[in-house]
DNA sequence: TTGCTGACCGACG
DNA sequence: CCGTCGGCCAGCA
């Protein structure tokens, strides 16, 4: 049949792909909001390992508007330079201080209500 | 195959 | 406030 989800690991990855790239500009969001809605709760760390593959897989996503729950990157490190994710950030109007996103609450971009509400 | 690591998170003391 | 531990699961030596 068609329905078949070959690799876990694909569709997963697939899954949080395609949820990074529909965070909007000068938006964020969490590793564990992402897992979440994906309904795999406390696998925060896979969303964070789809990111590490997200340069070799796909280009074009904006991996630097993923931060963990305290709004702190985290990931930086994984970008080249560790300052190339704030550098990102700020150039969207998100203000980052000691490595950490300012009005983060305020920014933060909630796939679990945006996406639920949608149509 | 086993064991360890990891861009996380929450709980515990 | 800080350090530590368990859980989650994919990748790698």
């Amino acid at each position: 049949m068609e329905g078949k989800a070959e690799n876990h690991s694909n569709s997963f990855f697939n899954n949080v792909f395609a949820i990074v790239q529909l965070i909007p500009f000068g938006r964020v969001t969490s590793y564990g909001a992402i897992a979440e809605y994906l309904g795999a709760r406390g696998s925060a760390r896979m969303v964070g390992w789809a990111m590490n593959a997200s340069h070799t897989q796909i280009t074009g996503i904006p991996a630097h508007r993923v931060v963990n729950r305290n709004g702190l990157l985290t990931g930086k490190n994984h970008f080249g330079s560790p300052k190339i994710m704030q550098q990102l950030l700020e150039s969207e109007g998100v203000t980052v201080v000691d490595d950490k996103v300012v009005r983060f609450d305020e920014i933060f971009w909630n796939p679990m209500i945006e996406l639920k509400i949608n149509n």
